[in-house]
DNA sequence: TCACCTTGCACTTTTGAATGGA
DNA sequence: ATCCATTCAAAAGTGCAAGGTG
């Protein structure tokens, strides 16, 4: 696993650069990844499975973080499942709403995030575009991937003014469905899943339901799912060595138990070692275009494509402030990482008006007697990109916003039509294979070009400003932040 | 007709209040 | 009075099938 992450490196004593994120289920997310993952958006909400389980090091023990999820597009396409695999079936949608996921802990000390992994079982998915619990609302058929931010902020407040670190992980990437599409899936998630227990054996669950629908037959559908894949050959083999596996672990508990041992700790990762899932790679490989696991071949294509997949590890290392993930050599007029973005939305400003000041209010506080309407911006999120990309035209109707966040040099907001500090907006971003961003902007915006500042001008090329602050905003517990993309 | 979405069902797990004993 | 363990009901989380929608 290659960092795809921010380099967000900070000036406190504490290097920003050592944070280290580690999937703890990966072996989970990749029984499920090499089928094609699939996860359930409901209208009120649904968990995902396997959920997102993740360990810190690195941080600042008595320094306070907020954690962070959000769900970033893989690609620009929208899927179907066709038999017996996902087909791009055209252009995505234009985005929902975009939601962030903060941990209920937050904000706690580094100490309490590295005590023990963290996670982050409830949070919830779903298509309602008008959610009022804060969900995450995705677009069914469409391939997401969770992204982590690791914020050091002291409260919620000042997370929009707080260095941060991002991170991702390939193998937990999926697609939202409002039905499982995959049947292999359905059994793995069956399978994994205790609160799907009734749908394994041949349970109270399925008596009843045959005893409903007065059949004799294996009328659960998971049973039948069951049958179909025990005949398989493969799904044979492998329960031979599942069984064998089983045999050995009981010899095991029985040896512990009789020696007198300590009760043996239940380690979700080996029982997934041994369950068969040696199933087929996804088909979605054959497609090198077109196929959502295209970050497999074409990492170009893929949100976090600076590198092939590789499962052998799913900890990710931030680099240093200097260090450049690998896509640089691809690009000619390469200019500095700028991962930050920040948008000025012409609405709603006035709620952005009753937030506090940043906790550094002379390095922060919003100049309005320098602001220019045009300039507002700052850059890509954790891509590099050619200079011909940093100005974009606005008001593409099909334009997408931009992630954003802020560097510390630059002012935070600007003032509207109103005259009014708004705040950022968070979004996404279209990606151009090489890194190149051709991202642009919803209509609302009334300006006609948007312009890259003149710090980004080529006398001050070179690595960006390593002071690097960011904020991930619109979080869904703050309400103040519930902004429309559109 | 088709693909996708919503709803209600039966089941399981989790949660939290109530209870009782040390 | 406090703490801890247990019990139990309610709430929440599952996948499924049927029906609805565009």
């Amino acid at each position: 696993m290659t960092p795809s992450s921010s380099t967000a490196g900070a000036a406190e004593p504490y290097h920003q650069g050592n944070i280290r994120l580690t999937l703890e289920n990966s072996d989970l997310w990749r029984s499920f990844h090499n089928l094609g993952t699939e996860m359930i958006i409901t209208k009120p909400g649904r968990r995902m499975f396997p959920h997102c389980n993740i360990s810190v090091s690195g941080l600042s023990p008595y320094a306070n973080y907020v954690i962070m999820v959000d769900m970033v597009p893989v690609d620009n396409f929208r899927y179907k499942w066709n038999k017996d695999q996902w087909e791009v079936a055209g252009k995505a949608e234009p985005q929902p709403p975009c939601r962030t996921y903060v941990h209920p802990d937050s904000p706690a000390p580094g100490s309490h995030w590295m005590k023990q992994s963290i996670s982050l079982l409830k949070l919830k998915l779903t298509n309602n575009t008008l959610d009022p619990h804060g969900h995450v609302i995705l677009h069914s058929m469409h391939q997401y991937q969770p992204r982590f931010h690791v914020v050091q902020a002291d409260d919620l407040y000042s997370v929009r003014w707080a260095p941060f670190q991002s991170f991702s992980f390939t193998e937990t990437s999926f697609t939202a469905v409002t039905a499982y599409q995959n049947s292999k899936i359905t059994k793995l998630k069956i399978d994994h899943n205790p609160f799907a227990k009734g749908f394994r054996e041949e349970g109270t669950h399925a008596k009843r339901f045959r005893a409903h629908k007065g059949q004799p037959g294996p009328e659960n559908p998971a049973k039948k799912l069951r049958t179909d894949t025990e005949k398989d050959p493969e799904y044979q083999t492998c329960a031979g060595l599942f069984l064998l596996c089983v045999w050995h672990l009981l010899t095991w508990m029985c040896l512990f138990y009789l020696t007198d041992y300590p009760r043996l700790p239940y380690d979700p990762q080996r029982e997934d070692d041994e369950v068969p899932l040696r199933l087929k790679q996804g088909p979605n490989l054959q497609d090198e275009h077109m196929s959502p696991w295209d970050s497999e071949q074409d990492p170009t294509h893929s949100l976090h494509g600076d590198a092939p997949m590789d499962f052998s590890s799913s900890e990710q290392l931030v680099p240093g402030q200097a260090t450049h993930p690998p896509y640089r050599n691809k690009l000619k007029n390469s200019v500095p990482i700028f991962k930050n973005v920040l948008l000025t939305p012409l609405s709603r400003s006035e709620d952005f008006s009753r937030l506090p000041s940043p906790p550094s209010a002379e390095s922060h506080r919003v100049d309005h007697r320098h602001y220019e309407p045009s300039v507002d911006v700052a850059t890509v999120p954790e891509r590099e990109v050619t200079r011909s990309h940093i100005s974009v035209n606005m008001g593409t109707p099909q334009g997408r916003p931009l992630d954003y966040s802020v560097p510390s040099h630059m002012p935070l907001a600007s003032k509207n039509k109103h005259g009014l500090a708004a705040p950022p907006m968070y979004g996404h971003y279209t990606e151009q294979p090489y890194g190149q961003w051709n991202g642009t902007i919803p209509t609302q915006y009334p300006t006609s070009t948007y312009n890259h500042p003149h710090r980004l001008t080529a006398e001050h090329g070179g690595p960006h400003h390593s002071h690097h602050h960011g904020n991930v905003s619109e979080w869904s517990q703050y309400p103040l932040f519930s902004y429309s993309c559109w």
